[in-house]
DNA sequence: TTCGCGATGTATCGATTTTTTCAGGATGCG
DNA sequence: CGCATCCTGAAAAAATCGATACATCGCGAA
């Protein structure tokens, strides 16, 4: 045939689906149904499965799949995943299609709107990232927080360590031990020295990750330093050196990424830490209170 | 019969993933976490693909697969296809509470359901943080920080601090001008001297408000800075002081509160910010890293 | 130090899957 | 009624993928 128009194949596969329904053959129509019926699912599945699913013949798959402009079944399968992703790092729009075309009520470019969508991802983000922490892995660390006799030693990279002095501050206030690291890559090697096999470094590492922060990771964890790791969901090379590791989402509308989702991780983790050794915290906390009166009274 | 190797595979690959995950070797516990990550679709790529993107080999990948009980990948992934199939034929099943009679299951004190009840707060205050603030109190707030003639002065208290340096961190970036205060009430006093009617400074401040902070931005208002005062819904006295002041909630089930929606709130007013000085920024950032590479260069 | 074991990646083979080719058959039109 | 066109599926061919055997590395024990 003549020149396929082409039009976009920005959108997404079901829409575009939908729009070539009418110029296409009946059995490639029963398929392309089918799809919608079980989207995206039935389109990850073999090509073979896709067909026998439908009734049609493997063949048949393949020339509708031509007729979306891809290349293939797997550029397919590979466009499916995408929208699969995108759809994950934003469940709560919901993005539900409707077979009727109906665009979304969208998507305004104002202020506000953009301000919502925002919001929507980050809580979003927060959510998918404690839907699939592993619980054991949790409160492993959260174990290795609340035992008094380790020593805690926390370092982020540019942008996370703000959260790693979020955290020591009130780690800081239950328990003892507690250290922050900060400055360059000299810094930390002194501090190095002193931490052995009963120590726990808490590393925070997204992306672009840091050489440094691999490096001192590694030492660490060749003495034996039980390492922990927040990073994002596409994993810090410090997971090579980390006995725990916890994952979050961080990707949002924005020229950056969002340390949202780490932070909450991190308050989660101090929730329970506290509420874990609640004896000896409060105890200490009135202490504290006490020095800073004594200190303040005189005045 | 005596006893299965498996005793249930009917829970969530996720929920298995979580339980062997002690069990396992260093790489595969690599895996895992990027597959929950990113769950499932990382698991629906060809095993080279997820072995590439996880930084392990194929085999690990398929041993992993074997762990979990599964007799090969295609029916790890005929898994998660069922799963995702299951997910979408119940719309909004999970995550929504039901005002009306009907409990949900769980209000248990487990430590997954107290996760949830802590996560969905959290969500909650961003949402609750943004449908109430003044769209114009935060676009004035953009103006300032996308005024490149302005100094930006950020400070905090103990525990927001790290949200300070945290916004600091990205500003340095897009423009000139950005200072982070430090330490306790001596060091600022210098700096005051350096600011003026154009200069703006940044105050966080949650409650157990800092009196220190108080006097900062006292004196500042005094000297005509603009003051922004990024506080909680009970607001810093502070405010007493500030031009713009910007609310956010911080309640939730835990001894601490949670700044996770003032952090929110600013990486909403960093994205807004960012994109209105783009032009500016983007030579910046081009700069910036040109001067990176040549220092890591001539290594 | 040496030995052994577990963990991990490389290379390779076999199996499955995708793609293409081609022939049967339906449909519409003159 | 006959022809042309297009749709469709069976089967072979090509490509890709999953599985396995094996070598290597690193770590801990004796």
């Amino acid at each position: 045939m003549s020149a396929p128009p082409r039009q976009d194949d920005s959108r997404s596969l079901a829409q575009q689906l939908t729009q070539i329904l009418t110029e296409i053959t009946p059995a490639e129509r029963r398929a392309a149904h089918m799809l919608l019926a079980n989207y995206p699912v039935l389109g990850l599945e073999t090509v073979a499965e896709f067909a026998r699913r439908t009734h049609v013949s493997a063949p048949t798959i393949l020339r509708l799949v031509a007729k979306l402009g891809l290349s293939g079944y797997p550029e397919f399968q590979r466009c499916l995943r995408t929208e699969l992703e995108a759809q994950a790092q934003s469940p709560l729009s919901k993005e539900r299609f409707s077979p009727s075309g109906e665009t979304p009520p969208d998507q305004g470019t104002g202020l506000a709107s953009r301000l919502q969508r925002f919001q929507e991802t980050v809580a979003a983000n927060i959510a998918e990232t404690f839907r699939n922490i592993p619980a054991a892995e949790f409160e492993a660390v959260v174990g290795l927080l609340a035992d008094e006799k380790r020593r805690i030693y926390l370092i982020g990279g540019r942008f996370t360590d703000g959260i790693g002095r979020y955290m020591s501050a009130h780690l800081r206030i239950v328990r003892p031990g507690v250290t922050h690291l900060i400055g360059q890559a000299d810094n930390w090697r002194d501090h190095l020295l002193d931490m052995g096999s009963r120590d726990v470094l808490i590393v925070f590492d997204i992306r672009r990750y840091s050489d440094d922060l691999s490096l001192l990771a590694a030492e660490a964890a060749k003495r034996r330093v039980t390492v922990v790791l927040m990073t994002d969901q596409w994993l810090s090379p410090v997971a090579g050196s980390a006995r725990h590791v916890l994952a979050a989402r961080v990707l949002v509308p924005s020229n950056w990424d969002s340390t949202a989702a780490i932070l909450t991780l991190v308050e989660a983790l101090l929730a329970a830490t506290t509420e874990k050794i609640w004896p000896s915290a409060s105890r200490r906390i009135a202490a504290l209170e006490e020095m800073r009166n004594r200190a303040a009274g005189p005045d």
